[in-house]
DNA sequence: ATTATCTATAGATCTATAGATAATGC
DNA sequence: ATTATCTATAGATCTATAGATAATGC
């Protein structure tokens, strides 16, 4: 199946470091349909809206997306793609260490949840997506969730972790990250920086692995 | 101050055992509101849905409540001062020990979000409430966030606990359990009561609290 | 030729209210 | 008298498309 060096990457895409952030690039159709998903939720946004935030007409919006819900599905498309990749080079960069690993994934984790909070609280609207596209969301989700579990068990298996119940814990640690968009606010006196690590702490804490 | 026994629960006010949630008793219009809000949200949830699943025209809808925002008002009202009784209730109940207040008030709020998970969820709509509305949902949630946090403070401060940020750690804490309504079905094969012991369990391993 | 936008509009749907009417309690 | 509901409708707003027009690339 090819070697263990270029099949984790597609050519030419380039995923730098999964530290490093910087403010995501979108079509300004793109980016006004995220400030007003945002503010008032798929369903409480109109077309009308979207439309005089960027400044042109409705129909200027159905040229490059099929409806609303296209608007929304290209939003979640960029910023799953992202955070999948970015957790996964981040567990690359654990060097088999599960204590490495789980710190590296929940501190790709963190830092997407406040540098891209408004992207990552957008994921709560995909509840409104058609069945085929939802489902096809939903597996993306659970790509997430499968790297943290194998991480979990395979720590617990190795004795780096004490933990009950491996699927469990995963989901708590998911749903402790997935609440930080919730209250996180960028003038805050901490930096995403400062937020990765206390979460890092928090989650080695979790798992019972005391160790540092 | 009154004696200790009569001024934690209002006059007439029932509250039998936190850990007893019978189905709340809504009216046709309330539990009609809750199931449509659960399923397409608060914005995508139209009156003329409502008034088709109670059985009434609209016009009755508006004679019981304000407007739209009145129904998903009073279902966030009964929901809040449910939790928040019962977390209080749970607490008294833990004898002072830090460990057993935490693990009760953490049950608590798991069964809440288990059994009435519709309820629950909803609370995610109370963003599109109007700014005084949003306010006092505010005051409620920042209440359950202070109980908790003074026992993770009060229990880190007596030795009970082993926790470096207890404000970020009560975030966290509150986070994993108000997830769970995102993925628990009452199909499931997981109790109620099954899911508050895990919580529990994964709330004392978070808060450095191991023994048991 | 292709790409991107516009004007104009169809057709449905939305929240909310006015005013009439039925049912219930004293 | 009071409570709860109805019919009818105002008036606004919604998503989406048809067809015209301008701007750009070859």
């Amino acid at each position: 199946m090819g070697s263990s060096t270029d099949d984790t990457v597609a050519e030419g895409a380039v995923m730098p470091d999964w530290r490093t952030l910087e403010p995501m690039e979108l079509t300004p159709i793109l980016s006004a349909s995220l400030d007003a998903f945002y503010e008032t939720g798929f369903h409480g946004t109109s077309v009308r809206e979207i439309a005089r935030r960027v400044g042109v007409t409705v129909p200027a919006l159905y040229y490059h997306h099929e409806n609303k819900e296209g608007l929304l599905i290209a939003l979640l498309e960029l910023s799953t793609s992202d955070v999948l990749s970015r957790a996964h080079a981040a567990d690359e960069d654990g060097g088999g260490d599960p204590v490495r690993r789980l710190s590296n994934v929940i501190e790709a984790i963190v830092l997407r949840m406040t540098l891209r909070a408004r992207l990552a609280a957008l994921e709560g609207e995909s509840r409104y997506l058609s069945p085929e596209n939802r489902q096809r969301y939903r597996a993306v989700r659970k790509g997430i969730e499968k790297l943290v579990r194998e991480i979990v068990e395979e720590g617990t298996a190795s004795g780096s972790f004490d933990v009950d119940d491996p699927a469990e814990t995963t989901r708590a640690l998911l749903g402790m990250c997935q609440s930080i968009p919730r209250w996180y606010h960028a003038e805050g006196t901490l930096s995403p920086q400062a937020v990765a690590k206390k979460y890092v702490d928090i989650a080695l804490k979790t798992v019972g692995a005391d160790a540092r």
